[in-house]
DNA sequence: TTAGTTCTAGTCAATTTGACTATAACTAAT
DNA sequence: ATTAGTTATAGTCAAATTGACTAGAACTAA
């Protein structure tokens, strides 16, 4: 499953969005669903997810970890399937160029209806496991592109957190972490006086072994 | 994978001990490797763990988690193995029950040698895991009985966490963890000053979806 | 009765956090 | 050109938390 940043149809500001795709066959024929696949032989579990985003969406994730191994009996009622989901997120350019047609269509992940299989469970446990890795950890620089200013962390977690953060409190915060460098950049264009250009410097991610957050 | 505490052999407090099976087939013939089984087509997930656990070492645990899923393509010389690795920590008495034999033994989880499969990367991982449980949520009192003493807690801290902790500062942080809860009951038979004896009182744990801790 | 040890409650300074104020730097309207 | 409006940024201050430490209470063993 698939977390990108997209600008909310009303306010503008960023908001968390899903792709998903429509079942084509029974069981659940014409519901939304998670994108996934079977695994093959001979591809690890994180190669068969990528394979599997690419292949329904044409997207390539900057960050990619495992979720969880979903095998409840009746998860599926015609056989008994194990899933073992892995997450990703993506950045907007990244974004953007993802394939959507008929059957595959961005959703507000605060705005889903019923899914096909247990995928709302999936997603629920998803948005509960980002949330908390917000709090903790740096994951948050993997919704964004290589240069941001501080203004756009905070939006990224107020709009996974879904609460308004003290901008000079959270740019204390920010400012406090050395993964996060200043460049003497500026983001120009805007309506008032330009934000200055950060970076993030630490590993890339795309590793399910990746030990530095909780 | 199971975590249990036992005393050392040497300064008796106690330490993280882990019970392992010998192969008895080849691959890895004669080593020591982690408990574990086929998947039936009619078991959950943690159902087949806790089957395998009481199959090969008679263990009933007090709480039980899913790990990680492991589905490297090198993982086994003989075949492609995916295996979705749970952990279990249970109390000394129950630990104390446990059937050993000629190829079932514990084992010190610091000091293994080389184990089965990719079986001491999978242990690594669980001990990174449960250092860093220890550190945010409540998961220690699941190593200990129904009653305990502040101390013994601040023991468990100390062998997970390999380093000492200011007792006084422990117990003020443990006394402000609402799950923790005071009794009349002092443990008896000391050489010392008897310690009040304290019971915890969150949930039991043993479920995979449990989402109360980081 | 005394020495030794642990249990327990507390102090105090250093650090972190949350709420807030003030100035800087830009755009858009007048 | 000036001013109003808005965001960016730096800083203050009190409250809360943490780490290092002190001291009395309560028991056992000598």
């Amino acid at each position: 499953m698939i977390f990108a940043l997209r600008p909310s149809e009303r306010s503008g500001r960023p908001t968390l969005w899903i792709p998903l795709v429509r079942r084509i066959r029974e069981p659940f024929k014409g519901l939304w669903a998670l994108p996934g696949g079977p695994l093959s032989h001979t591809e690890s579990l994180p190669d068969a997810a990528l394979r599997n985003l690419r292949e329904t969406t044409g997207l390539a994730p900057s960050y990619l970890e495992q979720l969880y191994a979903f095998g409840g009996l009746h998860r599926s009622p015609t056989q008994r399937v194990v899933s073992i989901v892995y997450w990703a997120l993506v950045q907007p350019t990244e974004a953007a160029l993802a394939d959507e047609s008929e059957n595959v269509k961005w959703f507000r992940a605060d705005r889903l209806g019923e899914l096909a299989f247990d995928h709302n469970a999936i997603i629920d446990y998803a948005l509960w496991r980002l949330r908390n890795k917000m709090a903790y950890g740096s994951i948050a620089y993997h919704l964004l592109g290589e240069y941001f200013t501080l203004a756009q962390v905070r939006e990224v977690y107020e709009a996974v957190l879904d609460r308004e953060l003290d901008p000079a409190n959270f740019r204390r915060h920010v400012k406090a972490t050395p993964e996060i460098e200043e460049t003497d950049q500026y983001l120009q264009g805007g309506k008032h006086r330009p934000p200055r250009l950060y970076r993030f410097t630490g590993r890339p991610g795309l590793d399910p072994d990746n030990r530095s957050t909780p």
